[in-house]
DNA sequence: AGGGTATAGTCAAGCTACTTGACTATCTAG
DNA sequence: CTAGATAGTCAAGTAGCTTGACTATACCCT
C-alpha cells in the first residue's frame, strides 16, 4: 500500500495478516497493562482467553472444554494457576461425582467487573480515533472474517486447526 | 454461521479486542496452512514474526534486535532453528569482527516468495469477502490503531516495551 | 446385579517461545 | 592502553501449551 519508506533497506511489512496482529497485540497490551494498574496483577493474556469463557454464575470444568479450544490439561493448567490466585474456586459437582464446578470469587467477579469497564474505555478511545463508522464498519468486517474463516478452514485445514468456532 | 446459539447460558464475547485477536487468529492459522501445503513445514508463527523483520539482502544480527522488539538472546535462538532449518545463514560481519550478517538461503528465499503468493491469495480471498472499499477501509482503520498506538509509546514508554501503557 | 464403555478430571513429561543473568570477544574513545 | 560500550553466546528458568497414561465415577445393556 503506501511505500514511501526506503530509508536505508526494506519496509516493515504492512499486509492484513500482520495488521491484525499489530492491532490485536496492541489492544492486548493496553488492556493487560489497564488490569495491572487496576491492581490484577495476576492478569495474563491465556488466563484471559480463558476467563473470557467461564460464565459469571459459574459452570462446569468439562463446558468450559467445550467452549474453548485448548486441550482439557491446559485448561486444568490455567485453572490451578487461578484458584491459586484466588480468582475461581472449584467445588464438587453434585450431580455428579465426577465433575468439578468453576466458580468465580468475590475477588475474581471484581476482576471482571474491572475488566469491563476498561473494555468500554479502550473502545471509547478507538471510536474516537476511527469514528462512530469507521468502528462499526470495522466490528461487521472482524465479524465477516470470523463467520467465513471458520467455514474456510473447514473445508480444507482439516482437524488439526485451531478452528475458533464454537462449534 | 448465523447466531442462533443462546443454547444454554451467556453468549461468547463479542468486544473489538476478541474479535481482532480471532481475525488475527484466523489468519495466522490460514497462513500457516498453505505454507506448510506448500511444503514448508518448519514455519511457525514466532519465525514468521522474525522473518518479517529480515530484510532480503541480509542485515546485522543486531539491527535484527532493534527492529523486533524482543530479547536477543529470544531471536538468536530463533536464529538458531532457522539456520538448522537451512532457512538463513550467518556470516562473519567483515566491518566488524563482533558482528554477524544474517542472510536468507536459497530456500530461505524460497520460502518468501511463496509466502508473498499465499498472503496475496489470502487477501485476494479477504477482499472477495467484504468488498474493495470494506477492505481498503479495514487497512485504514488497522493502520491508525497501530500509529496511535505508537504514539502512546512514543509518549511514555521506552522503545524495547511492547507496553502500551496509559499511565 | 455385573461388566463394558464413555466421561471427568488428574498427573507427568516434553516442547516452543520466550525471559533474565552472566560471560567472552571485539571495537571505540579518551 | 585501558575503560567501557557493543555484539554475540551460553545457561537456566518460566508460561503456556502439548501428548500420553492413569483413576474415579457414571451410564447403558443384558
Amino acid at each position: 500500500m503506501v511505500k514511501e519508506l526506503d530509508e536505508k533497506a526494506e519496509a516493515l511489512p504492512d499486509h492484513v495478516g500482520w495488521r491484525l496482529w499489530q492491532a490485536s497485540r496492541a489492544w492486548q497490551a493496553e488492556f493487560a497493562a489497564a488490569m495491572r494498574a487496576a491492581g490484577h496483577g495476576w492478569f495474563t493474556e491465556a488466563r484471559a482467553g480463558l476467563l473470557g469463557h467461564i460464565t459469571r454464575t459459574g459452570m462446569r470444568q468439562s463446558a468450559l472444554i467445550e467452549r474453548s479450544a485448548i486441550s482439557k490439561q491446559a485448561i486444568q493448567q490455567l485453572l490451578d494457576g487461578l484458584e491459586a490466585e484466588g480468582i475461581v474456586e472449584r467445588l464438587p459437582d453434585p450431580q455428579d461425582g465426577r465433575g468439578k464446578l468453576v466458580r468465580y470469587t468475590r475477588k475474581g467477579l471484581d476482576a471482571l467487573r474491572d475488566g469491563d469497564r476498561i473494555k468500554m474505555e479502550i473502545e471509547r478511545r478507538y471510536v474516537g480515533r476511527i469514528g462512530e463508522e469507521g468502528f462499526t464498519a470495522l466490528m461487521g468486517a472482524l465479524r465477516a472474517f470470523a463467520a467465513g474463516g471458520a467455514a474456510a478452514m473447514d473445508e480444507d485445514a482439516g482437524p488439526e486447526s485451531e478452528v475458533v468456532e464454537s462449534k
